[in-house]
DNA sequence: CGGCCCTGCAAGTGATTACTTGCTTGCACT
DNA sequence: AGTGCAAGCAAGTAATCACTTGCAGGGCCG
């Protein structure tokens, strides 16, 4: 591993316990084994270097997908919502400190990130569930995303911080979650299917 | 107003959006039009200071509550987790913060906050209603308690930071939430009850 | 062998930080 | 009038911050 991406992870690593006061150059080149003017030679100052780091470090996307025709609703739900949660879980630590400042370094977050994805994605697959007859229960899926995905968000939040709201262990938690999401849009939760599944009238091809 | 408050007050509000090292002893004090040297002889560190700060700023709780015996659910609860919601957002800079905080400086956080005892009221709620036969759905009350609470804290967290994710507005919003929410506890939404109430057979007189 | 680039070391710069000391002013109560 | 208290002002201290300059070693390629 060569000196310039040991920078960069040990940057997203201090600045994601510290925050962007709290990561100073020292404590950075210090966890990255490099002297502390490599890192100026390297990225010119700190906060292009933050930057870079804070990037790099949620850029890495190798993410779970939903099928675009639904097949089997609770299964399909329940490895979404878990690899969506793991991946949450992973990066608390990143994720809390940007929310605190991004209202001061508006720059260190890049707008599009992976949560929009994933919610444009599930979104599209609530939709595609009721259009191809496996709920016939009205409801919006924007609403309907955002409740899920902010389920497993605050849970990934949350854990570690109030350890006693949370009797059961976050693979179960992420299972009750998904059961009660699936009654809560009208979708039972057996693999029993109403109609012939149908393709999408709009095509959605990339 | 006094000095004092108006020190605390502008001490809670600078950390807020600042963090701890953001809010300097300098600012503080001009943004309570006070000298900086006044913020001493009160509270002797800048520690001590931000620890009563945070904590008077969050211990005013004047909240709603859930009765003991449910009437009417989908109206309780709507106005409680309207309540809830309107919470958690006029507090969200404060609760970003500290969340980012809690790790460096756990001192400045209290543990027993309010989110915790919400939790445990809405859990008594939702065991109460399947005690009075209004939902037959088996489910655990605890899961269930940090789908919906997890629904309205990532809503009041997240709301501001990616405004294209949530279409509605929040009052809107928080209905949507609790009509998946009853539906997936098995609660119909609708006035409609199945037995008479009965009083709980452990009296949890305080 | 000779240049070239990467890296480390020593030292230092000006700015900002929390916090202190000494002194003065205004107000309330007696 | 006198006494105490709360607050402001001026000035300073030691520490830390991001960042710079000058110089030296060490590996790579011709």
């Amino acid at each position: 591993m060569d000196a310039r991406t040991r920078i960069l992870t040990a940057a997203a690593e201090v600045f994601a316990e510290m925050g962007f006061r709290g990561a100073t150059t020292r404590r950075i080149a210090q966890q990255a084994e490099v002297n502390e003017i490599t890192l100026f030679r390297h990225f010119g100052s700190k906060e292009r270097l933050l930057r870079e780091a804070v990037q790099a470090a949620s850029t890495r996307y190798g993410g779970a997908t939903l099928p675009e025709v639904p097949k089997h609703p609770p299964l399909e739900l329940l490895v979404w919502s878990r690899e969506q949660m793991a991946r949450l879980r992973e990066r608390s630590g990143l994720i809390r400190t940007c929310m605190a400042e991004v209202a001061e370094h508006p720059k260190l977050v890049q707008p599009g990130s992976h949560t929009s994805f994933a919610a444009t994605q599930l979104t599209r697959y609530l939709e595609a569930l009721t259009e191809n007859g496996f709920t016939k229960a009205r409801f919006q899926p924007a609403s309907a995303t955002q409740m899920l995905m902010g389920a497993l968000f605050a849970d990934a939040m949350g854990r570690d911080m109030m350890p006693d709201l949370y009797p059961n262990d976050p693979d179960d938690a992420v299972g009750e979650y998904v059961e009660l999401f699936l009654r809560g849009i009208g979708c039972d939760t057996g693999p029993r299917r109403r109609t012939t599944p149908k393709v999408r009238a709009k095509s959605r091809a990339k």
